[in-house]
RNA sequence: CGGGACGUAGCGCAGCUUGGUAGCGCGCCUGCUUUGGGAGCAGGAUGUCGCAGGUUCAAAUCCUGUCGUCCCGACCA
């Protein structure tokens, strides 16, 4: 959607805020309300104002195109669904309190939806038949609802939200994987034409279910989510990344016993020994819903990966202390000799390698130096534990990993067979036998990917719009209403601006001039056309880049040309 | 759900300890002046002090409950 007509301020609901609204810490939500974009109405419930609306419907124009351009066809489905969907596929259970329900006036049960699987399966079941119509590819945006436990940061975690999600039926794998690459595709082009610095990044797939997955990050310190990644290309959510971590050896040799009377953590161990952390190894005591016991070992200066390891050891918990008392295990003493009988030992695989272990000794105020896997005790179980740091290795190229934290803009998933076997959606084969679909979805945060373009453009002024989703892309300010000169100048450069096809906004508002120029950066215009009588005396006007303040004077008679050839240039390259 | 904090004019806040006429700044309205980075002067309007009980001669203030909001955690496609 672009701005055919001019837009004036004047006329414009847009009550800019001059001080900061109490209730929010970060930038987006603080500068998305300040320069009028929105307001909020409940906690993590937003509506739009004349300002925001017209960038979300751009953003959402660079959504709908890059879809429509793989081949995914726009459809808009119910927000209210029938209950009875979601016990068909299992989820009314689930979902859990995040999904809000609902009755009717007969007492039917229904759901808002959180996304779109149970309907748009219960939609295709009957009607789709052939394996000659597949693949099809269908998308939406919409509202989604989920009863967050707890809404924060504005946009960037709302209980009600714009997403857009795409679905797609398949015949065979390799249907589905090449539907899923074209999506990925099209996900980062849309990053790119948004201007977010992003990584596709490794992840794990969740309840969702499926198995191949990759979730679009937006760099930004605020991110909920945290990703290491590499130059080469290599990137992954920290709960899935499979660094390649460098324990360190403190002494090799025969398996030594130190007393070292202190509190028994990493950090006290490694003080006293007056060695580095990664030279130790930690240890964590847990149980299983079979009731097995086992300690897992980790290099001492890393995180237990709690996905990773429930994972590896569905439905694992930490031992209490009373529970480690009882089971003989010595609270920050443990270490893999000597344990009691029944108690595995599970390892890192990063220390497969790593042969001799500082690391407990069961006993309190004693530790090993130099414990030995294989020579001193044997490890039951190596699985990958740990969760990435920075200075680990990248699992694909070997050089040092980075990370940083992310909005996850966007994610994409191959289903497979889960809710087409669950809710019965098949199709005739080639073969003449029924099939259950193969599925893939597909969804794209419209609302959050607005707030992490906010993260990632802008200053202490304001909001600094990329042209791509900027409520327009030029404003004109005129800073002598009335004049004879400057008021007539402006709206006749505004209008050539729109007559151009350029999104043209003029701030005819009776304002000072700093009230313009404070306004015009905060809500964050891509360019401003600066009309005063003392330029205007000389035959010029001003041109000011939001981005880089850079400030010129242009003849009155060059200004449209100019600002045509910038907003082109500007406009390809978020294209 | 655990921990912390806050609800007073459209927005941002003070007042509450020690109960006694509800205030400040910005914004808004009128007039004059001003006019290239959130103007100056003068005048004016605006409140169920979140809500409900209780204590008291008297409650924004004390007590109890409740609702809402934000932050940290747990949780989370």
């Amino acid at each position: 959607m672009s701005t055919t007509h001019l837009l004036r301020m004047s006329q414009f609901y847009a009550p800019t805020l001059k001080e900061d609204p109490v209730d929010a810490e970060i930038a987006s939500h603080r500068l998305l309300i300040r320069a009028a974009m929105m307001r909020k109405v409940a906690s993590g419930i937003y509506s739009f104002l004349p300002l925001g609306f017209l960038a979300l419907k751009k953003l959402e124009q660079i959504v709908r195109e890059e879809m429509c351009a793989i081949g995914s066809q726009e459809m808009q489905m119910s927000i209210i669904q029938p209950a009875d969907l979601w016990h068909e596929s299992g989820r009314w259970d689930d979902y859990g309190p995040e999904l809000f329900r609902l009755n009717d006036r007969h007492e039917n049960t229904f759901a808002l939806a959180p996304t779109h699987e149970e309907l748009i399966t219960s939609l295709i079941r009957n009607e789709l038949r052939s394996y000659k119509e597949l693949p099809k590819s269908l998308f939406h945006i919409t509202n989604k609802y989920r009863d967050e436990i707890r809404p924060r940061f504005g946009l960037l975690r709302g209980r009600e939200f714009i997403m857009k999600d795409a679905y797609d039926f398949h015949a065979s794998k390799e249907s589905l994987q090449q539907g899923y690459d074209d999506m990925a595709n099209a996900y980062g082009r849309i990053c790119e034409r948004l201007g977010l610095t992003y990584y596709p990044v490794e992840a794990d797939s969740g309840q969702i279910g499926g198995k191949v997955t990759t979730e679009f990050m937006a760099l930004a310190d605020v991110g909920e989510a945290e990703l290491a990644y590499c130059g080469c290309g290599y990137a992954a959510n920290t709960e899935v990344a499979q660094a390649n971590i460098q324990p360190q050896v403190f002494k090799a040799g025969e398996l030594e016993k130190l007393h070292t009377p202190i509190e028994g953590s990493i950090a006290a161990l490694a003080e006293f020994l007056g060695i580095p952390t990664k030279a130790t190894v930690k240890a964590l005591a847990i149980k299983e819903p079979s009731g097995a016991l086992s300690v897992l070992f980790i290099p001492g200066d890393h995180e237990l990966g709690e996905l990773k390891a429930d994972k590896a050891l569905p439905g694992f918990d930490f031992l209490t202390d009373e529970e480690m008392q009882d089971s003989g295990l010595v609270k920050g003493f443990m270490g893999p000799v000597g344990l009691p009988q029944g108690v595995r030992v599970i390892a890192d695989v990063s220390l497969k390698d790593t042969a001799h272990w500082v690391t407990g000794a069961n006993e309190p105020d004693y530790h090993f130096a130099a414990a030995a896997p294989g020579r001193d005790f044997d490890v039951d179980l190596w699985l990958d534990l740990a969760t990435a740091q920075p200075g680990d290795l990248c699992p694909t190229c070997g050089k040092p990993l980075q990370l940083a934290r992310g909005i996850e803009v966007g994610q994409v998933f191959q289903l497979g067979t889960k809710y087409s076997e669950s809710m019965g959606a098949s199709f005739m084969a080639e073969d003449g036998s029924e099939k259950p679909f193969l599925m893939g979805c597909y969804g794209w945060g419209v609302t959050r990917s607005l707030a992490a373009v906010v993260e990632q453009y802008n200053d202490e002024n304001g909001i600094i719009w990329p042209i791509s989703v900027a409520p327009a892309e030029v404003a004109v300010l005129p800073l002598a209403l009335g004049d004879e000169l400057v008021e007539p100048a402006s709206l006749r450069i505004a209008q050539e601006l729109i007559a151009a096809g350029i999104e043209t906004v003029i701030d005819d508002r009776d304002e000072r001039a700093g009230v313009k120029f404070n306004d015009a950066d905060l809500i964050g215009w891509p360019y401003q056309i600066v009309v005063g009588k003392r330029g205007l005396e000389a035959g010029e006007v001003e041109l000011k880049d939001r981005r880089s303040g850079q400030k010129q004077q242009i003849p009155l008679t060059e200004i449209v040309s100019q600002v045509r050839a910038v907003v082109e240039d500007a406009r390809q390259a978020y294209r």
